[in-house]
RNA sequence: GCGUCGGUGGCAGAGCGGUCAAUUGCACUAGACUGUAAAUCUAGCGCCCUUCGGGCUACGGAGGUUCGAAUCCUCCCCGACGCACCA
């Protein structure tokens, strides 16, 4: 653990109290306890994820204790952050589906193994057993002025949205992890600055103890404003997405993201980042896009996803692993791919024949959109589906 | 409880008796262009039918008026806002 560099500006938007403090307490040589939570309001953890996760790795290499808490209660009634209308509730079978695999994913940046292995805690431990009489003390914490300051509080009483009283427990329960864990730091995205000093409020009312916050730079897209990891933004990169198809989504991110997902998302030193800056904007893409598959896959397989990429894309070929679809001699192309979810409708299909995007690997153009399959078809729909028809 | 306004496609948000499968923006898909993209331009974007043609299902829910309803009426459900009530 000998003078690992603890960069606290890399990633890092914020840090509460302030950064000295915890140079302070870092240059003391305490090891501390850090957390992290993520709610499974979805089955994968992305890229933006990945942010916070790098961060939790460097401390644990640096000799800190890491827990990597599952917000499976929390997920349950929604964070209002940023939302301008309330979730819909998960069910409890829902939000298992969910985090099931989060410790595999998150498996990918920091250890759960070893020495020093980071453990996983579920919210649902203690938030799950708190007693009416613990949730009013809880409540008697915090003023419903405190709470209502919230921008996207005043947005929605604006706007005239409703605004859910379990809305307001969320603060206070995310919160209330804290307590629980008496921690000494926690990391997360800046988006969830007002979440986490609400833990640190609470830590100090219940056990008169000081928590560090440090926020996140959030993955945005610097000409448009938004985040990126958003679903309706469109990419989301998964880290548990195949080698091939995560390389492809950062070879179609637009290029001014593509350094601050190199600095944000991957292990690449900032010296290197800062040369990848001179290369063509492509051929710095590919660098990031080889650097983030070899973090969250390995190094061969980045290697390959990179040289399927130029077969397929740069050079018009076909992926050597296509989804497949049996079907029966005779039977009509169209029904094939619905069936094999390719296309969603009759009419979808008949719109992409029309607009020419059908066609064969080897050969030309599908014009016939009531086509009955004779013979077995590797088929391009599209940029970005490849489909093998093989027949029964 | 009373009153007012409102509930439209993934979202935002028009339409307020026929020309509405529903303007528009965003998102999304495809084509062209490229550096894989992005930007731009073009087209599409409920489902089914081989058709520039036809059918079906849709505008919170259930009924009703009408030749005809997303649009009018009744009831119900849900929301916002205001007022009242509170042993």
């Amino acid at each position: 653990m000998s003078e690992v560099n603890l960069d606290l500006t890399r990633a890092v938007e914020q840090i509460y109290p302030s950064r000295e403090a915890l140079q302070a307490v870092l240059a003391s040589g305490r090891k501390l306890t850090i957390y992290h939570g993520v709610d499974p309001t979805g089955p994968h953890l992305h890229l933006g994820h990945a942010t916070n996760l790098i961060l939790l790795r460097r401390f644990q290499e640096a000799g800190h204790k890491i827990i990597f808490l599952i917000g499976d209660f929390t997920a349950r009634i929604g964070d209002p952050t940023g939302k301008m209308s309330a979730r819909q509730a998960l069910s409890a079978d829902e939000v298992r589906q969910n985090f099931i695999t989060f410790r595999r994913q998150a498996a990918k940046v920091i250890s759960f193994r070893g020495p020093n292995r980071a453990t996983v805690v579920w919210n649902s431990r203690w938030l799950g057993r708190l007693r009416a009489a613990e949730i009013l003390e809880l409540m008697g914490k915090v003023t419903v002025q405190q709470m209502i300051e919230r921008d996207m509080f005043q947005a929605r009483r604006k706007n005239g949205k409703p605004i859910w009283l379990n809305e307001f427990l969320y603060p206070l329960l995310q919160g209330y992890d804290s307590v629980a864990l008496e921690v000494d730091v926690e990391v997360g995205g800046n988006d969830q600055t007002f979440n986490m000093l609400m833990g640190r409020d609470l830590l100090r009312a219940y056990r008169g103890r000081e928590k560090f916050v440090i926020t996140t730079t959030l993955l945005v897209n610097s000409k448009t404003g938004g985040k990126l990891m958003n679903k309706s933004e469109g990419g989301l990169i998964n880290l548990d997405d195949s080698p091939e198809v995560m390389y492809g989504k950062v070879m179609a991110l637009p290029d001014e993201v593509i350094f601050s997902i190199a600095e944000l998302c991957t292990l690449t030193p900032t010296a290197t980042i800062a040369d990848w800056r001179a290369l063509h904007p492509r051929d710095a893409k590919m660098q990031v896009a080889r650097a983030a598959v070899t973090l969250y896959a390995s190094v061969t397989a980045a290697a390959k996803a990179e040289a399927a990429f130029v077969a397929t894309f740069q050079k018009g070929g076909a992926p050597t692993e296509m989804s497949e679809v049996r079907a029966a001699a005779g039977e009509r192309l169209g029904a094939v791919l619905i069936r094999a979810g390719a296309v969603s409708s009759q009419a979808e299909w008949r719109r992409l024949v029309l607009a020419g995007a059908a066609r064969e690997v080897a050969g030309g153009i599908i014009t016939d959109s009531h086509l009955t399959i004779g013979r077995p078809l590797e088929l391009k729909i599209g940029k970005h589906r490849f489909w093998r028809v093989t027949i029964t």
